[in-house]
RNA sequence: GGGGCAGUAGCUCAGCUGGAUAGAGCAUCGGAUUUCUAAUCCGAGGGUCGGGGGUUCGAGUCCCUCCUGCCCUGCCA
């Protein structure tokens, strides 16, 4: 029979699920007390926040507010509310609570709640079963990635896709359904000029070589000769005109084009670990224009305006007089004709609840128009509409604060910078390792190289332009998913030294006493927050900041204090901080579309 | 002209619905290693939060105004 520690009682422990959420709980606990203070709760509101550790662990500023609201002595509404608090006999068996300055409650949680709140979740579930019902049931289909065919991705393509996976895989933590779209561009002028030069230029190695580089070649020359001389200018366009016509043999070549351009594109995917489910580009909708313009002429949204298809929205002070152009003078389509085609067959097909397209913030305009007759459009046709959201995200810039751009004046290549990066990681990894088997150099070089450009994508907030550096990308300190990887590699070493599996008989723990070892049980029981902030915002660098100061947390404990000790109670207690933190730092790497590693 | 985003330490950036003395990393300087991975940690210096006004117990955060940069603004995506 195993000992009862203190924190292993049955009337601590029972509640404890309750605790997952501890701001949550302690507003709820908060707005009892302030019933039975009598105080009006149509206007209070808590106001929990985690505290400044000099402060005590959380706070509850509520008081101040509405004292404000009620012009009265806020020192005194908190007095009131601190003397209910403390009948609380859940809450004063877990925390005491102080009054400071102005009126402002604080609550410092006892030694022993951490560890039974870490003893209570313990596992990727535990920590995924309330997420998990925030988008319980919804299909959401979310749009990334989105590069053209027949050209190479460039290093502005490397937002959309890591912040688009990175995306998918919170969403799908909280429960959605996921599909995930590229939205290729795959149609349209350029084809005609490619086309042209192919049939006379082709280097069929070179083709089988690497497709993307070759078909971009080919259609830079053909812009180019097209340029320089109008009979072939005129013969692109016949290109053109046997392909939007249908005819087979363009046809043909066109799926052959586009074939290898998937083929060179998944490439890349699989190198970074972002895999779609469907490349449903341009072309895909192409024949579904007409229904869009039918209906939306039907619905009365559209219009003609200076011989275009237009939709105007005269209750928005900008879009009254901006038109959405769904159909050019010329009667060609356009991207917003695809797009909303492509909000059609979201609905239609998928049952999409959600759609989420990850763009620049350049297209801005673009998409709020788009939700704007969307929402229009299917509220006149009796259809459901859809909750859209448009993630967007700044431009990379290069030192000299422009846009980012190679010595010679084209973009850089996105496959160049991560095999850079993999190669950068590869040396350093090796100087470190120099015994480890080349095999597993390279492997590890291509998982710390790969999540080096991934989390100097994702660390930066999304909505600002941030500014790109070899020497920051590829930096093995601060705030870098390297760092992370090494944080975690090292817990993973403590465990193959302590020769305990992950898996530790946890009641032998004593209740934390360093400063060390609490600092790391509160940071570590801030990731519920975190998770819940990062997932309403989309914004993935909350997360990012997150991790690094759990990992910082993590150093300076094992700075501090040794692990593996002959005291068996207080050896658990560390192996269980150390078994949460990998636990942490796996879950949130992994919902940045990053892996760790067992060493490096 | 209209609209959007941004301006925080020398540099790159955090700062959650307004909360206590504005924080990191890099760089600089000074320390820690018979040790579970030093790819680490601890400490120091460094600020008119673009300027000015306002709202209030309290403003980097909200409102107004001005300055600066970038982006969008009818037939590109």
């Amino acid at each position: 029979m195993r000992l009862l520690s203190h924190s292993d009682s049955l009337l601590f422990r029972l509640p404890m699920q309750n605790w997952f959420d501890v701001v949550k709980k302690l507003d709820f606990h908060a707005l009892e007390a302030a019933k039975r203070a009598n105080l009006d709760t149509s206007i209070f509101s808590p106001d929990v926040h985690p505290a400044d550790p000099r402060f005590g662990d959380a706070q509850i500023n509520g008081a101040l507010p509405y004292a404000k609201r009620l012009k009265t002595n806020p020192r005194e509404i908190a007095r009131q509310l601190v003397s209910q608090l403390e009948r609380d006999t859940e809450l004063a068996s877990v925390a005491e609570i102080s009054i400071a300055g102005p009126g402002f409650i604080n609550l410092r949680f006892k030694s022993d709640f951490f560890l039974s709140w870490l003893q209570a979740f313990s596992t990727e579930e535990d920590f995924q079963a309330s997420a998990s019902k925030i988008f319980e049931g919804e299909r959401v289909v979310v749009d990334y990635g989105s590069p053209n065919t027949a050209k190479q991705m460039h290093v502005g393509h490397i937002r959309s896709i890591v912040i688009g996976e990175s995306i998918c895989r919170l969403l799908e933590f909280c429960g959605a359904d996921v599909t995930r779209d590229n939205h290729i561009g795959d149609w349209g002028t350029p084809y005609g000029k490619l086309f042209y030069a192919y049939k006379r230029h082709l280097d069929e190695s070179a083709l089988k070589e690497d497709p993307l580089g070759e078909l971009e070649r080919l259609y830079k020359l053909g812009s180019q000769l097209a340029n320089d001389d109008d009979a072939v200018l005129e013969e692109c366009r016949e290109e053109l005109v046997k392909l939007q016509s249908g005819e087979s043999d363009a046809i043909a070549l066109w799926e052959r084009v586009n074939q290898l351009s998937i083929d060179g594109l998944t490439e890349i995917y699989d190198l970074l670990d972002v895999h779609f489910d469907h490349y449903l580009g341009e072309s895909f909708y192409r024949d579904q224009v007409e229904r869009v313009y039918d209906e939306l002429e039907k619905a009365g949204l559209a219009e003609e305006s200076e011989g275009a298809l237009v939709v105007f929205h005269p209750e928005h002070k900008r879009y009254a007089k901006q038109p959405f152009i769904i159909r050019k003078s010329d009667g060609a389509s356009n991207y917003a004709t695809t797009d909303l085609a492509t909000m059609l067959y979201r609905l239609e097909h998928f049952k999409a609840t959600r759609v989420i397209i990850v763009t620049d913030d350049r297209q801005k305009d673009h998409f709020e128009q788009l939700d704007l007759t969307t929402k229009k459009w299917f509220e006149k046709t009796g259809r459901s509409r859809p909750d859209f959201r448009h993630v967007m995200f700044g431009k990379i810039m290069g030192d000299d604060g422009k846009p980012i751009k190679s010595r010679s004046g084209d973009p850089i290549r996105l496959k160049d910078l991560v095999y850079e990066s993999i190669d950068r990681a590869y040396a350093i990894v090796k100087e470190k390792n120099p015994h480890m088997t080349e095999e597993e150099l390279r492997q590890i070089a291509t998982t710390v190289g790969v999540s080096a450009i991934k989390y100097a994508d994702l660390s930066p907030n999304r909505m600002s332009n941030y500014v790109f550096s070899w020497e920051k990308l590829l930096s093995f300190e601060g705030n870098t998913a390297p760092y992370l990887l090494y944080a975690a590699a090292r817990i993973q070493s403590i465990f193959r030294k302590a020769g305990a599996s992950t898996k530790i008989d946890e009641s032998k723990a004593t209740a934390f006493e360093t400063e060390e070892e609490m600092a790391l049980a509160r940071k570590i029981m801030e990731i519920v927050g975190i998770l819940q902030s990062t997932i309403e915002t989309l914004r993935p660098h909350i997360l990012c900041n997150y991790l690094f100061e759990l990992a910082g947390v993590f150093s300076a404990f094992y700075n501090a204090d040794k692990v593996i000790v002959d005291d068996i109670g207080i050896k658990t207690r560390r192996l269980i901080l150390c078994q949460r933190s990998l636990l942490v730092l796996k879950i949130g790497l992994s919902l940045l579309g990053i892996k760790t590693l067992d060493r490096m």
